[in-house]
DNA sequence: CTGAAAGCGCTTACAG
DNA sequence: CTGAAAGCGCTTACAG
């Protein structure tokens, strides 16, 4: 076992005191070129590196940023996290992960937790039971707490703070759009989150394409029966020559039920779907789907969190950024 | 802005001593009920928190974790943090996520830096590269530190620590088996990860069930083209009446393969695959897969850890354990 | 140029 | 039962 050496055990070999050490490895110029490098030469040869814990007590920061993940099997959220990690160790960062599964008291807890000094700040995407519930004093508190907090990904809440989200509406607005130029009149949407704000968004973006109600057909549910049923509906009795679908479950659910009626894709009904990049080329035929880039979601939230840490814009009024998606076509949408 | 309060704070506004406010809050049989009622009462008032730097920094503990993950995008991983940080919140212990990204270099540099004490544990599951190059001297480097290391998942490299993988070798020979109970001879393995130490595991599984060399049909590669064509091979010359998959890309590959050569699954061919229940469950037909349980592993995981950490096992051997694995019957071994 | 001292916020052995 | 003191490992304003 290599014992961790300390700053009073190098100055104890060195015969001198503890601040010189701590001066002349910090490069102060009060400290003579000669001890410096007396210095340097022993902390080198035993490896040392100064006590995080310590330096963090003397400085009131903890070197770290809690996430708060809603739902880490999500891969668009794995992605974020991605993200986050390597922006956050450009900024020497450590990160604190929390997995909140979509439940409030979860998130309650932990927000409780994150006032104790833990994080210099936090990112957050709320949680689905948060949302329905619309209980927000948790983070609130955090925020009285004089807590940096950034919101990612689910920002539609009244909360003064930096978000960083996604264009959802518009997303699935241009892909109705584009639909509608190659002559496709009767589009359909799929939704197993029509409930969540995300999934609103999308089906806005739908409705304001296609603006007549008459046009709307919409199967949505989050249980997977009714789903079924629904979507079913859409495919065999209203016939819709395409769908999309605003997320991973409808968007297999479609593939399902074209594949058990028969309905050639693309050839009888193109499809759009909200997925990873992974699953949407790899399946049979191949979805068009509407990227995210998560990764620069990740990114930009800890930029616009490290800001607010060192008070850059201490003050100021919230900013809201948006990433654009970005549709891709593949082989679903084939013409 | 409500600021943090601290003991010396506390104490103040009692007109008692700081020690006297630590040790009531601690339940100490040295302070009157009296004197602990008012501190608590205080403490409760003003949501006294104690600093968690400051008693880290006294106990010598972070108490955190740290957590390596080779990719986070593989839902497998991400359910193994799940099950980290869920088992780590019960013990009271934070959990700091690195991601290597498969990259050797990184891991070094991660490596590095837990050196310095940010962690009391570690949990590594070492990259691809790591493996290849077969370079662990980073992962010597930490136990020499005297910092407790569990590898999980990816573990068969020669180093003296706790842990915890999945029967790997096992679970396709179990497949395989179950195959030939059914009648089915002609048996092929699809692997874009053979020349990792889990593809190489599975399919020594396969070959332990077939024994006979003549009887071996193996379609790897870790590049896409490659792998294509030597699937393409196994499905549509050497006819194969079932194929396991080791992993995603190679189960995706035999799903595509089959639909553009019209063999019909499971008809005319058996599939199962190395994948998460959601998208097994959702492909269309859904197909047969191995269950790992990852979710246990990161549970496990941190048990072994904790283990370490509070000495409780401390010179003791290492521990090495392993997760079964479940084969899922779904579609695609319909007979 | 070097070092003693104070302090970050806590805990705990010790004295009274 | 209470408090002063030492100390965890560091940084830095200040004195010499």
């Amino acid at each position: 076992m290599k014992n961790k050496i300390t700053l009073k055990e190098l100055a104890k070999l060195l015969n001198v005191s503890v601040s010189t050490v701590s001066k002349a490895l910090h490069d102060s110029p009060e400290i003579s070129p000669k001890t410096a490098e007396r210095v340097k030469e022993l902390a080198k040869l035993h490896n040392y590196r100064p006590n995080p814990v310590a330096v963090n007590l003397k400085s009131s920061k903890s070197g770290t940023i809690g996430v708060i993940i809603p739902n880490i099997s999500n891969t668009f959220f794995a992605n974020v996290l991605l993200g986050i990690e390597a922006r956050a160790q450009k900024s020497g960062l450590q990160v604190i992960t929390y997995i909140s599964n979509e439940k409030l008291e979860r998130e309650q807890q932990i927000a409780e937790m994150l006032t104790s000094g833990f994080v210099d700040g936090v990112l957050i995407a709320i949680s689905e039971e948060t949302q329905r519930k619309k209980e927000y004093d948790h983070l609130f508190n955090l925020v009285d707490y004089d807590i940096p907090v950034v919101l990612y990904d689910r920002i539609n809440i009244d909360l003064a703070v930096d978000k960083i989200g996604v264009d959802d509406e518009q997303s699935l607005e241009i892909a109705t759009r584009l639909l509608q130029t190659k002559g496709i009149k009767k589009i359909g949407v799929a939704s197993s989150i029509h409930h969540l704000g995300v999934g609103k968004l999308r089906i806005t973006g739908y409705r304001n394409a296609l603006k007549n109600e008459e046009d709307f057909y919409i199967a949505n549910s989050s249980k997977p029966d009714t789903l079924r049923e629904k979507t079913q509906q859409l495919l065999v009795e209203d016939k819709v020559e395409a769908v999309l679908c605003t997320d991973f479950v409808s968007t297999m659910m479609v593939y399902r039920l074209a594949y058990e009626n028969k309905i050639s894709i693309p050839r009888d009904l193109k499809v759009i779907g909200f997925l990873n990049a992974d699953v949407a080329r790899f399946l049979t035929p191949s979805i068009s789907y509407v990227e995210q880039f998560p990764e620069e979601i990740g990114e930009e939230a800890v930029d616009l969190l490290v800001n607010r840490i060192e008070n850059r814009i201490a003050g100021k009024q919230p900013i809201n950024k948006t990433i654009n998606t970005k549709l891709i076509h593949l082989e679903s949408t084939d013409f």
